[in-house]
DNA sequence: AACTATTTATAAGA
DNA sequence: TTCTTATAAATAGTT
């Protein structure tokens, strides 16, 4: 939408970089804020600048961790069900390249001091692999498609990573609570 | 942008609200994937569906732990001078209806077994406040206007619930992990 | 920050 | 849902 058609791709200098962002910020907040009016519905939405300034927003008059909730709360027959799911259609992208990589295989080192640290690499290297499939990806034809199981790959990382992160993120409570017997602390955005 | 303008309110059916989500989430979570590769820079957007179907894209590769982390993990001196900024602001704003709301004060009930929850809830009913400034707020004219001050409320109010969430999480982390032992777990979005 | 030529997104309707 | 088309909006390049 502009005097020229955008390829989209990493622009190349940095002050480009800031100048787009600042301008489609604008534009894809407003568009949260739309659907989350419109649709009643909620939506979180968090990025950072190139120059790491954060902007957050959340509709509906919630806060983040209101809408985080929800996706923990998600009933685990469904999840299940939505595993099931994708990992048959994984199998098929993989059926003829498949090797030393289990799709079916559960975190290994389960009583380590991390037990979902594999699991999450594992959804690291399988992210890989299917950026490395692209083609095979672009030409897949299920109705049910590629976004599909991005959406389902992002989706069973977050929750393998969020519960994870509570782990690490305990230690970090002790300090903050510490930090916060001193006074308030905030921070936001603003560019 | 369609056959006619459409006023920015709660759509009325049910019907309508389905049909706008489903075409307004593609085109949002576009504009995500747009900014994310185009500026370089991390982007996390969840939404649920008006019927409660999440979808999730998370950008650069990363998981939204990640990106959440990076909230959590700004200098705690950067946080300090916002904190301090928005506290000069909302006090102009309440100058003349100030009342038994104590802008400066600490969360009370420090030692409660829920060291946090009173802090935001005066941010909550802060927020609501501000909500009924409405009209304050739309002269504010100060160049670093109101949807900066949302962006701070919201900002204070994510850090300070995400880890108030960490207390609340860490018992469903013990029951998760049960699960966890009896297979992976997955969920997404298709709608 | 503003200005427009263009490209995009999308409201209605099928 | 998916497609089509008329229109409203977003925004790239520029000042």
């Amino acid at each position: 939408m502009g005097r020229r058609k955008l390829k989209i791709q990493r622009l190349e200098t940095m002050k480009a970089r800031q100048a787009t962002y600042s301008k489609r910020k604008t534009g894809i907040v407003k568009k949260a804020k739309e659907i989350s009016i419109l649709c009643d519905v909620d939506v979180a939405l968090l990025m950072f600048s190139p120059t790491d300034k954060p902007t957050l927003f959340v509709g509906q008059e919630k806060l983040l961790s209101d809408v985080l909730e929800r996706l923990s709360k998600l009933p685990l027959e469904e999840r299940e069900e939505r595993r099931a799911y994708t990992m048959q259609i994984l199998k098929k992208i993989y059926a003829n390249t498949e090797s030393d990589f289990d799709l079916n295989s559960s975190p290994q080192d389960a009583s380590d001091d991390n037990p979902l640290k594999l699991y999450e690499e594992q959804l690291r290297e399988l992210k890989g692999r299917l950026a490395e499939k692209s083609k095979i990806l672009r030409d897949w034809k299920d109705p049910r498609n590629v976004e599909d199981i991005a959406q389902l790959k992002l989706m069973e990382e977050h929750l393998a990573a969020t519960l994870n992160g509570v782990r690490n993120k305990k230690s970090q409570f002790a300090m903050e609570m510490q930090r916060r017997e001193r006074g308030l602390e905030g921070n936001e955005d603003q560019q």
